[in-house]
Parts: C-alpha cells; structure tokens; sequence
RNA sequence: GGCCCCAUCGUCUAGUGGCUUAGGACGCCGGGUUCUCAGUCCGGUAACACGGGUUCAAAUCCCGUUGGGGUCACCA
C-alpha cells in the first residue's frame, strides 16, 4: 500500500501572512485535496526573537479567510491532529533527542569558534572570490580539550559534520534533477545553538521526519537549504521525502514579492476589497496554468485540475490589473443581496451609513431574534432600510473592481448637498440659460411623472431628450445634477433611487447654481 | 564573488521537433452599444534574449554568451 500523502505548511510567524506565502499555502493545499492526503498547519517559531503571537493569529485568520482549511496543527481553538505539539518552539525535547545522537555517534560536534571571528573570515572568503566555509577546526579538538571547554561553558554552538566530498543530488517536482556538491554548502554547519535550541534546518528535518511528511513543497528560496537537509536525514537515517520547489512572486522591479513593493499583506488585500477566491485564483495563475485557456477556476476545480508537473520553473511578477480583472469577474457572479453585504462595512467605515437597531429588537448576536436593523444616514439625517442600499450598491455591481472603490462611487446618493462646479452641468457647447431651461423642462417631466417606477421615468425623460434632438443637452444636466460626478451610473436608474422629491431637490439645486 | 535556478508579447501564459503567417488572458489603443464613465460586444497593438551546433525541419534538443533571480547567519 502506498503511504499517505501529508504535506505541510510550515511559515514563521516573524510578520504579517504574505502574498508568497498565500501560493505555498495554496499549493500544498492544492496538493494534499488533490491525493486525499493531509495538509498540517506547522508554527515554525525557533525564532524566539522574532517570533510574535500576533503575526501567529494571523497566519491562522489569513488562511481561515482564503478558506484553505488544514486537517491537523494549530486552529484558533487549539492543536489538532497527532503529532502534537506544532509549534517548534515546543518541540524542544524531540530536537535534543536527536542532537545528543549525532553528538554521540560523532556526526555533530562542540564548536567554540568566536561568532566574529568567523563572521570576519567569511568576509575576507568573499573578497578573495573562495566560497564563504567554515574550516572544521573544532571537530579535531581532543576529547580532553572539549570537555575542558564544555566545563568552563564556554560559549559554543552545534555543527554537523560533512564527512566526505560527494554529490547529492534529488528530483524535484518542478525542477528535474538537481545536484549539489557537498563541499559547496559551506562546511560542517550549525544545527544547534549553545541551549540545543535547533536552528531551522535542523527543527524542520526532523519535524518533517516525526510528523511524517512525505512531499515538500515550498518556495525556490529554499533550494539551498535541502542539501543540507538531506545530509541531516543521511546522519539521521531518516528517508528523505520528496521535493518540489515552486518559483518565487516577483515585485514589479523582478525581485523576490517582499515589504518594500507596496501591499504584500494578505489582511491588506482583505481591506481593499479583493475576494477571498478572487486572491486564490489570481495567485494559482502565478506560475501554474491547466493548460487550456480556463482562467476562472473555484477552489473545487482547481484542485480537480491541479498538477504540480505544471508549476513553471521561472518566477511570475504579481500584476495588480489582471488581480482587479479577476476580482471583477467574481464580484459579478455574486448576488445582490451578497454584493449588499459585503460593501456594508466600506459604507460603514467612511461614515456614510450608520447600522441602528430599532427599539425593543436585538440584533442577532445578543439573542438570536431576527432583529430589524435599519440604516441611519447622517448626512441625509433620514433612516433607511437595507433595501435601499441594495439598490444603490446594485447599480455599482458590474462596475467596480475592487470593494473598497464603493464609497467613493456611490457617496452621492448619502450625501444632503452635492459639491461640484457649476461648469460639470453644461453639455458640450449649450449655455447656462439653455442649461437652465433644460433643468427646468427636467423639473415639470418629473413633477409629472405618475407612478415612480423606472419605465415611466424612462419614457417621459427620454421622449423629451429625443425632441430635444441632441439626447445629452437633456440628459447630461439632469445626471449631473442629481450625482454631482463626471462619471457615474445611468440617469434613470439614480433618479428612481433617489425618489421624486429628492430628485426634484437635486434639479432645483442644480438650477440655483446657475441663476 | 562561489554555488544553484531561470529565460515566448509590457504582464500572466499556451506551445514538449513539422499542425504556428507563434494561440489565449490582463493592460493599452480604436469602434459599436438609447448621455459621461464603466460594463459588454467587435477589432487592433505587441514576444520566441543572442550566437553556434544537431536535424530534411527548432520557440521546442545540445553547447556557449548575455541577462535576470535565489542563496551563501548562532534568520526562517
């Protein structure tokens, strides 16, 4: 029978769950689905410096967020799974087991060698064009002159040793066949620091190794690190599992995704406004395509179609348009009572709506009655229900890309005055007076109107922009008057929002201006 | 600098020796669509880094050059 496929997610919890590590996230998610494996959420947090609890919750609301759900490590109640503890920095006692192995069987070794001393020398190294080495120096020191060292505790570090010149080599998933040369790594390197702390090559070959992880596959920043990590699973006697290295995100200047290329946060994406799927589908295109010409995939369907044998070798840059491209595309399939929901908190949070509870009622989270929430819109000072804001939002479905752009594109419709010059009112070459009269011609058609349903505005407003001959000189004041904006939705569709009396208001307001 | 990896339109990519006057998508440009913008539809722009081989035939295989990236910690 074959083994079980366990892949893990392994990131340090040293900043803000990244764009890079969303991809990896997904892949090894991606993978796992795919064989009916396990996906393990890991800590990696050796790091004691480095490492904070809130970069911790993070990873874990991030990737709650995107959906990838994991079988077994941390959850925000808790470990599941069993091969806990999955936080490095409590697994000390399965590191010390092995270091005192090596240190007994003589494949690891004391090292008392001076940090800056070795830090100068690795320097000079540089200059002179040689690889940067550790010689091994503290691996011939005579039992006698360890122990004496050890006593004094002298400062110290744990180094395993290289024993012999030879090739190791591995077939990668992505890459093929790749080769190192044992001498290249950098001599006999720390595994462990002077509290036998493991460092991270160490904690994580042995990790890998305890939680029986049999696939690997992580960012090509790590290519590097896994010779090093077979040597350790050689030394160990451990199986090594199999690699697969995926090509970096690249900023826009080609250099590896990182801080100083703008947003690299998941949480800011978040904000912005980009969808969940919408993030997903976007980073899985970095680098990995079905081969056909599908671009929209759910996360159901990318596992369906998902291949690490894909994965392309060289490094994609992060391009903001086809994201907001993709995004768009998702936000179009989403039903207006959905799209409602998800631009409530922007028009919250940029104040131009206020949730309120009406009296005697509760909101669900305070009792579970369905409460009635209606709306306040300060500006307007008048309440709303959330109907209307479905209908306002509704007209911006197809337009917007990301969600964050609402507030912006529908602020008029809370707003109690508009401010716009009064120049926006005139279309193409008419004069104020002749813009007046159309206001005014606008006004009476509105009065008029019977019944507030969109075909009677229609009708009545279009047959007289169709008299009118040019379209725009009735068209364009009456739009402009009622949002205030260059660009916005079509006028028919503001006005029936609006209501009669508002409408009404905004065309005598935009008259005043011109009188 | 050593080692390693990579190389098709501006960007993401299809292409695994003949089906290719190199296909799609984003962006950009132009046009249609009962006002503007957007959306949508239609059209257009634009690429095999270079040089050698191998072969009847190469974007596709090999070598080199150039370019880009990664990595060289008592970080992960």
């Amino acid at each position: 029978m074959q083994k079980k496929i366990r892949v893990r997610f392994s990131p340090s919890p040293t900043g803000y769950f990244h764009i890079g590590s969303v991809r990896t996230a997904l892949i090894n998610y991606l993978y796992a689905k795919k064989y009916k494996g396990d996906f393990v959420l890991r800590i990696e947090d050796t790091d004691k410096e480095r490492s904070k609890k809130e970069y911790e919750d993070d990873i874990i609301r991030s990737l709650d967020w995107l959906n990838l759900s994991w079988d077994e490590g941390l959850t925000e109640e808790g470990e599941k799974g069993n091969y806990a503890p999955y936080r490095q920095s409590e697994r000390g006692d399965f590191y010390k087991k092995y270091i005192f192995r090596l240190l007994e069987e003589k494949k690891a070794y004391y090292c008392f060698c001076d940090k800056e001393k070795l830090k100068k020398s690795r320097e000079r190294q540089r200059e002179e064009g040689l690889p940067p080495r550790y010689d091994g120096n503290c691996f011939s020191l005579s039992d006698k002159e360890r122990s004496d060292l050890l006593e004094k505790n002298a400062d110290h570090v744990i180094r395993l040793h290289i024993t012999e010149k030879e090739s190791i080599e591995f077939d990668d998933m992505v890459r093929g066949r790749v080769k190192f040369m044992s001498e290249e790594i950098g001599g006999d390197f720390v595994i462990a620091k002077k509290d036998l702390s493991a460092l991270y090559n160490f904690a994580c070959v042995v990790d890998d190794y305890e939680m029986k992880i049999t696939h690997i596959l992580r960012g090509e920043d790590h290519l590097s690190n896994t010779p090093k990590q077979i040597l350790m699973q050689r030394a160990l006697g451990f199986d090594s599992p199999r690699y697969a290295h995926l090509s970096l995100i690249l900023g826009p200047d080609k250099n590896k995704l990182s801080k100083r290329h703008a947003a690299v946060s998941t949480y800011q994406y978040r904000e912005m406004g980009y969808l969940p799927e919408a993030l997903l589908n976007f980073i899985v295109l970095l680098g990995w395509n079905p081969g056909d010409d599908r671009e929209i995939y759910s996360l159901s369907e990318m596992i369906e179609s998902f291949t690490v044998e894909r994965c392309r070798k060289s490094g994609a840059i992060f391009d903001v348009n086809k994201l907001n491209f993709i995004n768009s595309q998702y936000l179009k399939k989403k039903s207006e009572k959905e799209f409602v929901e998800l631009c409530l908190p922007y028009l919250i949070s940029s104040g131009l709506v206020e949730p309120s509870f009406k009296e005697d009622q509760y909101p669900p989270a305070y009792g579970g009655v369905q409460a009635k929430i209606t709306y306040f819109l300060p500006q307007r000072e008048i309440s709303i229900d959330l109907t209307w804001i479905e209908m306002v939002v509704s007209l911006y479905k197809e337009k917007i890309k990301i969600l964050s752009e609402i507030s912006s594109e529908v602020d008029f419709f809370f707003k109690k005055e508009l401010n716009y010059e009064k120049e926006l009112l005139i279309w193409k070459k008419m004069t104020e007076s002749e813009v007046v009269k159309s206001l005014d011609k606008s006004i009476e058609i509105m009065q008029s109107i019977r019944k507030w349903e969109k075909n009677y505005i229609e009708k009545a407003l279009m047959e007289e922009a169709e008299k009118a001959g040019d379209r725009g000189s009735v068209l364009w004041p009456f739009r402009a008057a009622l949002t205030g904006k260059k660009a916005s939705a079509g006028p028919i569709d503001v006005a029936l929002v609006l209501g009669p009396e508002e409408t009404i208001k905004r065309l005598k307001n935009a008259k005043n201006k011109l009188i």
